[in-house]
DNA sequence: TTGCTACATGTAGGAACGCTACGTATTGGA
DNA sequence: TCCAATACGTAGCGTTCCTACATGTAGCAA
């Protein structure tokens, strides 16, 4: 996977994980890697200020706890953030049809 | 369309719109335009240095004419070029899949 | 008890990329 | 005469993600 692919993508990723429930950054950077069957191994260096943007930017929540000795903070999506992954889903939605179109070599790939 | 989600797939729709024939910059980006119903109307100070990259690169070779008293710079693949277009495509269609699994709403949009 | 791995968080610095804003020049229509 | 479209270009900026490093706990194996 390209390192720039992802730029601009990667908030939408995060949020949609985030959907279920709430998690730690550790988590969320696991369940990426599960649900994308390890295409997707994020570094934390990625993963973690990634995090801080989007609680600065008020879509998401943390909040500190402590679980077997080992600090966390616990991250859920606010209601901003829920409208955020609903406009991030629209428009990659958008963005893969635009990129389709351009790049041709069939419209869609298969569901593999 | 956001500003950075084009980042790093930028090379592949320059590469792609080549694919049929030599175009001069201009011209590839009004092509790119045409193809996806304006929705890609990227600014001349996008197009010029992609194309200069991606001919330092030795992905595509450039050539100088004069059409209607405008001086013209003329742009086709190159070999090398072409297994790029094929690689993008490829590694395409591994990030649309990676991000429909991990952003979740639905497999793939629909072929509107 | 030493060492390693997994878990868990964090920052500093750098590289890459696309955009904004500008500049230059020609053609042709209002 | 003025402006839009055509056609090319660069400088500088902001954003983003990555690499590399730092810190600390828990648990297991040698």
């Amino acid at each position: 996977m390209r390192a720039e692919a992802l730029k601009g993508h990667l908030d939408g990723l995060l949020l949609a994980t985030l959907e279920d429930g709430p998690q730690h950054g550790y988590a969320v950077k696991e369940a990426l890697c599960d649900a994308t069957g390890g295409k997707l191994d994020l570094p934390t260096g990625t993963v973690y200020p990634a995090l801080h943007r989007l609680e600065r930017a008020g879509l998401i929540k943390g909040s500190w706890s402590v679980v077997g000795g080992r600090r966390r903070r616990t991250y859920e999506l606010t209601e901003q953030g829920r409208r955020s992954l609903a406009g991030a889903r629209d428009h990659w939605r958008e963005f893969a049809a635009v990129m389709s179109a351009a790049l041709g070599g069939g419209p869609w790939p298969a569901t593999n």
